[in-house]
DNA sequence: TTTATTGTTAGCACGAATTGCAGATTAGGA
DNA sequence: TCCTAATCTGCAATTCGTGCTAACAATAAA
């Protein structure tokens, strides 16, 4: 998404009006990238505006989502997250500690989905899960095969 | 999945019980493309046996994905959907009626993620977003660049 | 076939995530 | 400063899914 600044602006232009919830949002979402759910956000937004509220932190987020401001992803698990990066990029899960990352993939654009002849596609995504580092050396470590996926995580696998 | 004699005996071998709500969601899975949410499978059982509850068709369903006889697909939109298909295959989602199908894709072991590389990658899943003909066509005709989204798709495109 | 043993089922309460609603507030223009 | 529409907040309601438990039924044993 863009700066808080260059959001403002967009806000005033389409008469929308700029409030001290709505500027600290923007603040700590912008080149925010992990992917946090909008609980998490509401924790974060909540230490510096004891008051505000978790609806309007979702407010927000879904008015930045309709204007195109940011994505929302939801890999399996509960809560969806969202996603302010704009730039073509693709995630990857880790499906120990359930943290996203984002990641560039090249050849994309050059897949095709057989089967799909009758659609007319306009988007692709890929999600990549794996293990993270750190989880792989607490595996070794302990020397059990996975220690306990996210709660959110389990058979949530999708292929 | 396996078919339901298979899975009879798969059953059977694991000291389950064959009981005859498991016997008509095994027929009313296999090989269902369909992708069904719990709820649409508990509908479609609750035809053929009236008293069925809804938490045994989740029950059913959990159990199998932890035998690995079928995957949980999330892509956004509240409920989860169960695919009986262990293929190697990826997925299309129209983004205007929120059908989902399986389609093959060439070339995604191939792709290789950059700012992962303390990963280890174990699956790789590709999300087609389009709109399929009949969207299409209902589309040119009504005029509209879309029509009402399925409810639970807005806003909730993933990338 | 009858019985004993356990795994299962059905329901309902509960929990997490998210939205609908309505009254209280407030940003911004006149 | 005043007005009005846009916002915010708090809470109820909704949706999806799971925990718990008493009633029940599939099997193995007698």
């Amino acid at each position: 998404m863009q700066s808080p600044a260059a959001l403002v602006a967009l806000y005033r232009s389409q008469g929308r009006k700029i409030t001290p919830q709505r500027q600290l949002l923007f603040q700590l979402m912008h080149e925010n990238d992990r992917h946090p759910t909008a609980e998490a956000l509401f924790a974060e937004a909540s230490a510096q505006m004891p008051g505000i509220s978790l609806r309007t932190v979702y407010q927000t987020l879904n008015e930045l989502a309709e204007m195109g401001e940011l994505q929302f992803i939801d890999i399996g698990g509960g809560a969806t997250r969202f996603d302010p990066n704009l730039d073509d990029h693709h995630h990857v899960v880790c499906t120990d500690c359930g943290q996203i990352r984002d990641v560039h993939v090249g050849g994309v654009a050059a897949l095709h989905p057989s089967g799909a002849e009758d659609f007319v596609i306009s988007e692709v995504g890929v999600v990549f899960q794996g293990v993270c580092s750190s989880c792989e050396k607490s595996r070794a470590k302990t020397g059990r095969s996975s220690h306990a996926k996210s709660p959110a995580l389990q058979a949530k696998v999708s292929k």
